[in-house]
DNA sequence: ATAAAATGTAAGTTATGACTTACGGTAAGT
DNA sequence: ACTTACCGTAAGTCATAACTTACATTTTAT
């Protein structure tokens, strides 16, 4: 998949995202990243295959272990997506909420208007 | 709220990014918001709630209606916790990567991963 | 005053996913 | 060859959350 809503359905969840942090720390095999984690081996298993299916990690083998270290890449279209919101949609909204709370302030203060 | 685990947690889900989308296309009243989805209106009530206490979407009072609109702010923690690892760490990885294949095909050429 | 419109919330159902233990497969050490 | 270590996956349990319908509240219109 390796999309946006992979992405963030991935990261959505505290311990994968814990996982994710650990393994952008430094690459690391499961084991060793199971170590700091209240949860089990196998469930750091899992979630590190829904990680690598989004493109958030990759993986290669080293012996008996497998390394996993982050893609950054993975969070590419996440970004892209998030900065559609960002850039010029800041300047508009302040703008806006202030015109928006002084229409808002105008009805209430229906009693006190003048003009 | 508002931090970057909830500002997380409710854009995972696609009918609620719908929901924002749609939000951040123009403020609406509610009924407008659930015409084009295809879930009920108190679905969408629910969903706004639940970006609203992300930080994500702001309302305010119209009569018997409550228009929604987008709080571009909402996404800043994300968008701070996304560059932790946007910046250094995409020229980081590349390199890594490089170096972490021709350790791997030195060794042996068993690699068989892929996307 | 009554009705209608707009919305939020409660209650209940159901699907999903995060977790566990158990097991199978592969690689390294003795 | 046998044992140990590392890992992925299957199976099953359980909590959560996304959805529905029903109801209560507030505002506007007749």
């Amino acid at each position: 998949m390796a999309n946006m809503n992979s992405a963030l359905l991935a990261l959505a969840d505290p311990t994968r995202r814990a996982v994710f942090e650990r393994v952008a720390r430094a690459p690391a095999p499961v084991s060793d990243i199971a170590k700091g984690l209240p949860v089990s081996r196998p469930a750091v298993s899992q979630h590190l295959k829904v990680l690598k299916e989004a493109g958030l990690v990759v993986d290669h083998a080293d012996g008996a272990r497998r390394i996993y270290r982050i893609d950054p890449r993975g969070l590419g279209p996440l970004r892209a997506w998030l900065d559609q919101f960002w850039g010029a949609a800041l300047d508009a909204f302040a703008a806006d909420l202030e015109a928006q709370e002084l229409e808002t302030h105008a009805k209430d203060d229906k009693d006190d208007e003048h003009d």
